[in-house]
DNA sequence: GCATAACCGAGACGGTACGTCCTGTCTTTTA
DNA sequence: TAAAAGACAGGACGTACCGTCTCGGTTATGC
């Protein structure tokens, strides 16, 4: 059996089916763990160990620490922007406070920085992780075509580029302030750069 | 005998002298074998048989694997930009040229991640390896003070947000593509945003 | 549901019954694998596996891997001596060869030391294993007895003493020669030791 | 570093030396253990922890499980007899009860079973472990033909069947008696067997 | 000139985590 | 009920790395 990248049901089958219990304490004892010791001190048996289950039972579901973090701590992929009204400096600060949230999660920053490093040189766990942003990039599209075309963007801002800038941004601010968050007038500064950038 | 963060001289003391031709070949073991097997797979005890040595010159020199891959990955470190003159859409593409010609140097590229990684929870390495680039901000204020005063720039642009926005996308659109690099292309549509952002 | 130790009939009972096809083929499995990994390296998934069927199959046939190699190897037990003449040499030069038979036999010499190991601290597994050869003791101590009574052997030989004499050097002699087998000089040889130590 | 066989010198080299004191705490471990959980049960984690050192250290010095107890069970080589006079029947009866005081000692009464397991099909390992032995197989050939010079000895016996005789005999008696000794009178009947078997 | 201090190589040390394997049991669907 | 499939707890395996240490032996300086 080789392991799901996450525990998705693969049709009836025959056998015992898996104890979805596990699955969720597993994961929850990911996330404790990795809020507690960090994700480099983060062992595989310790989890299994709070999980009260074995290695073997969490081997089976993820096939490496990378795979099983990453899927603890973005159970819910972050979300762009809800309400996508017409006010681009708005929607820019909520973007913005949208990032900063996503990435100020405790879970979320404890694991970020070893998923990165897992990352590289892991092409195929990159675009699996990076796939649950994917999101991200179709909805920057459609706000980014929707404010051109009311015209209130220039018509050259790339959207993909303004993911990166806003993701970029709030990646390394978190980086480089280790201890504290990124509170509302970094959200301020930063979105109003960004915004002016846009605008037409 | 502490080991010193880099190989510096600490007086003339007594005793035999460290053989510089060790640290040297250290340094170049180190970005050979990070390129070719990555931040993790690289063991201290594969750098040290690279570089004709052991792993008791080596940690004489560094105290972590952390510390010496940093060192070895920013030998050199990182210029804002050179040619000072007053172009802000110019002087912006140039930056953004800069802080992608870091990044994308092989042997940054394959450290940084895990040096991101075990910098997390480790205040005092992030305050050493950030002080490298501490330059950086200050020269970015300089250029933001004097855009403001000769009316090129708008009065609020806060120059740290501005060094998160290059840096941070940079660093992003670098994880993001693994294995390639960012053209000019790219280089040039962020830029754009940046400068609109920033002009007056 | 307890296992049998072999798989006998209990009765013609209710539900659905075993399919005889399957204990054949398991302990065929067992044989060819116990010969080609050897004992220590046999697993029973593996065993249940080249059988085609499942390991619940073959745990609720058998208890362990001891009772099922033992059934694998000694579905016959070995005999003692067939032709009961009156030749008290030529009787022991063919139980010699007999016991040499039955340890050389592929199986028995792949399984034999796995066995022992697994038997020492298993009295039980002990008992049910030796009863097997039970016969073989009982057959000598006739063949002693007559033997003393026709004036051919001493009086005060012990017969299970023999039995041991016998079964020991076979066992020692096989165990000494990984690879080759016992040939008839080594019988000869042998047998005539105990002859001489029978004979009146 | 191939571990060796034994933690016998391997010249002055350089290094770090092996401390001789975890040396003897593993065999005093094993030793131990081998008796309290038999062979099977025996875990080298288990022979660390007791020996108060880890698994690394332990691995340094033994390639595996069989060539420790091996070791720790026979550091001391058992002698074929050590009065050697002129008296077949006594000294044969010595032999015997030697052989029987080697294999009734608790720790090889505990390793032999799974030492012969892990011998078969690994002929180097036999070679090894019957190298220790090989001084009894010359002892008996300078015995035996010691005595037919004396003319107390048939002159075709073989020394070297006499040796799987005597040897054979007490292993499998003692193999068929779990949890009990081999007496005074089982030596004095299995000997008087080989006794009338070799005496001219 | 010779002691001292720090270097160098080699490699053992305690410790920890890894990922795999196997055993014997249990739980499910299907026959 | 049995059969097939496969998950489950538990635990050993042998390997790899880390950062420290203990050696014997080698340079430099500095008294």
């Amino acid at each position: 059996m080789k392991p799901e990248a996450s525990s998705v049901d693969k049709g009836p089958g025959a056998g015992r089916p898996r104890d979805p219990r596990i699955d969720a304490a597993i994961l929850r004892a990911a996330a404790e763990l990795v809020v507690e010791v960090g994700y480099s001190n983060l062992s595989l048996a310790a989890v299994a160990e709070r999980a009260g289950t074995t290695k073997t039972a969490l081997y089976r579901r993820w096939p490496s620490k990378a795979e099983l973090v990453h899927e603890a701590a973005f159970a819910v992929p972050p979300s762009a922007v809800t309400a996508p009204p017409g006010d681009v400096a708005g929607d820019l600060r909520a973007m913005m406070a949208g990032a900063r949230d996503s990435f100020t999660n405790p879970v979320v920053r404890a694991a970020l920085p070893g998923l990165i490093a897992d990352m590289a040189g892991n092409a195929e766990l990159t675009a699996r992780i990076m796939e649950r942003f994917a999101g991200l990039f179709e909805v920057m599209r459609y706000w980014v075509a929707d404010s051109i075309g009311r015209g209130d963007a220039r018509a050259d801002v790339d959207p993909d580029r303004l993911v990166e800038l806003i993701g970029g941004a709030t990646l390394l601010g978190m980086m480089l302030r280790p201890g504290e968050d990124l509170d509302g007038d970094w959200v301020e500064r930063t979105a109003d750069i960004i915004t002016h950038g846009v605008m037409v």
